[in-house]
DNA sequence: ATGAAATGTGACACCGGTGTCATAATGAGG
DNA sequence: CCTCATTATGACACCGGTGTCACATTTCAT
């Protein structure tokens, strides 16, 4: 009972007395069983401590009820760096495969080269989640590759154009729109903006979009000096923040495309002796848990991971199933902190 | 050429003109077939976008070259926010797994009721990683089930007595001695720990044995009533950190269990108007990247992620090869910032 | 020339399930 | 009592590879 291998439905079918056939069937409680017959061929399976074989339930079936997340990392970051905002996205991507039942399995994608979007090819996925920063640009080429051979793929991010494929997105403009509206309300219009204003970041650009486009509905238009380019690490925002401070650029306020440069911002900021939020407010965007913990805390525009995480996954499940499924876009949601708070 | 179905070693066959069987053979660069054969077939086999049904392929070898890693978080913790230094463990596994060509199945235990530990059972992972604070004891049966079926498994974390596996932890004990060279070495002798000083939390334990323990070599032994206990989050250090400072408990500096109670007792002692470093030095442990964020940036004993993770991967394959393994302790580093930097 | 070894290939069983079809047993209706 | 529908089960092909064995062909030493 306790051998090496582990046992079969043969096994079971031994025990029991009846055929494999049978067995097989009253695992799955085939209405097709006798009730006392399934009992039975459950209880001895419980005894083996029998699991059926996925491999060759699999093969048979011919899918896998497993998802692959193939997770970018912006390629200038620092190895043992991810971006906090993606590790909170797999954490409810998990979930979310747990609670459908799938398994998923979990590849970064650190350059082009380890591209490992095969797992549909190989039978191990039944589709494919895309997770990074939404300049798939680079991958267009494989991109095309995987509609040609109709692979089941969802994307997180921004959709760039003439990119046909289902994505899941925060509504980045909306929330560069809620910053605006928030600094506007605070009397801060004179705002900087870091990040990234080209198009090579889409996200970036529609957060700054947003942001720009709410303070012209209020008769303002924030001064293209004032932006810095940045990456979404501390680093990043630190040394476009002081760029902007030796460039004797003023500003009252300060808008980061994410929290971790709004991060490495109030660094850069504090260190020149400009206090946050009485002489600079700052804003950030996605509310990772470092948001909360810095001081002055971080305002910032949050995105719903849960949320996110759930609708890739059951997008991606009704793209499976042959259902039409449209992209989505997520609600943002601003979170108001220390840092754009003026004390009284 | 571009059918629905996927194409199999037999159409690969019908191509090149030979049999299955060689298809299979030159496929796996089997030195019994022809040069010649070998190349046509791997033509064909690109030309096909061809790639090996795993499903069937692990059937017949009995192995997946996959391996599966099961997180398990405090159950208390909020569901959204998972302990960043198991996040950065996650990477570095993931990445030591596809330097093996392994995949990696991830599973979140939030609680023991989906106990998903039946990855080997169903042959979907050769082996099983086990990653959490080191309170195994409520999984303990569970792994007792693991060791009796000979499932392959390693364990991160601290090695409980009468716990028979094979682990990969850092040196708590070690780094808890680091922390108390460093202050001691800044005259600091009235330190206070925020933790678990009990076993039920067996690293944290470690860690201020060690911390301890030094303190005693140089004649100094800390007061027991200067302890508070707090699990691995800020919200919990914050508010240990409150009580010793209602209760009048006076001390120089402080040695957390964790960045995250580190991080919030910071901010519990800001906000009680005391300062940091000055007033009390901060000593953390583990190194998350937000350790390098807050302010003043926390000093703090740093876990060799990367290093861990690849001991883990590399430590399961061996005990899948069957060859003899050693639990291996990792030794940590102290990362000194601002949190214990006296200006002078 | 001949037997032995080396080389390259095909036929076929096999991994452990699932799905289909055939068949046996039971019961209802005429 | 016979027919037909219903229920429960077994036999068997099949999924797509891998490993073993047999066999044909060539090479080489005797």
């Amino acid at each position: 009972m306790k051998n090496k291998g582990k046992a079969t439905s043969f096994d079971i079918a031994h025990y029991a007395g009846v055929s494999q056939s049978t067995v097989s069937r009253a695992l799955r409680n085939s209405p097709l069983v006798n009730e006392e017959t399934r009992q039975r061929v459950h209880d001895i399976a419980n005894q083996l401590n029998y699991k059926v074989d996925k491999n060759a339930s699999n093969l048979r079936t011919q899918q896998s009820s497993t998802l692959a997340l193939l997770l970018f990392e912006d390629p200038t970051t620092d190895e043992s760096q991810i971006n906090p905002f993606f590790l909170s996205m797999l954490g409810s991507i998990t979930r979310a495969c747990a609670k459908e039942g799938y398994d998923l399995l979990v590849s970064f994608q650190s350059s082009s080269s380890d591209w490992r979007a095969d797992y549909e090819d190989s039978h191990r996925a039944d589709g494919i989640i895309l997770l990074g920063y939404g300049d798939y640009l680079d991958y267009q080429s494989r991109l095309q590759q995987l509609l040609d051979q109709d692979t089941k793929f969802v994307c997180w991010g921004a959709t760039v154009d003439n990119h046909p494929d289902l994505t899941v997105s925060c509504d980045n403009y909306g929330g560069g729109q809620l910053a605006a509206q928030h600094l506007y309300a605070l009397n801060r219009t004179d705002c900087a903006f870091i990040g990234d204003a080209s198009n090579h970041s889409p996200e970036f650009f529609s957060r700054y979009k947003g942001f720009k486009d709410q303070f012209d509905t209020y008769g303002v238009t924030l001064n293209d000096r004032k932006i810095a380019n940045a990456i979404s690490t501390e680093e990043s925002g630190y040394h476009a923040t002081n760029s902007l401070i030796a460039n004797n650029i003023s500003f009252d306020s300060l808008f980061a495309a994410s929290d971790l440069i709004a991060i490495g911002a109030i660094r850069a900021l504090l260190e020149a002796g400009i206090s946050v939020p009485e002489d600079v407010h700052v804003v950030g965007f996605d509310d990772i848990p470092a948001a909360s913990y810095v001081s002055p805390s971080l305002t910032t525009v949050q995105q719903n991971t849960t949320l996110a995480g759930q609708m890739l996954v059951c997008n991606l499940l009704s793209l499976i199933k042959g259902e039409a499924v449209e992209s989505t876009l997520l609600p943002p949601s601003l979170v108001v902190r220390a840092s754009s708070h003026t004390k009284r």
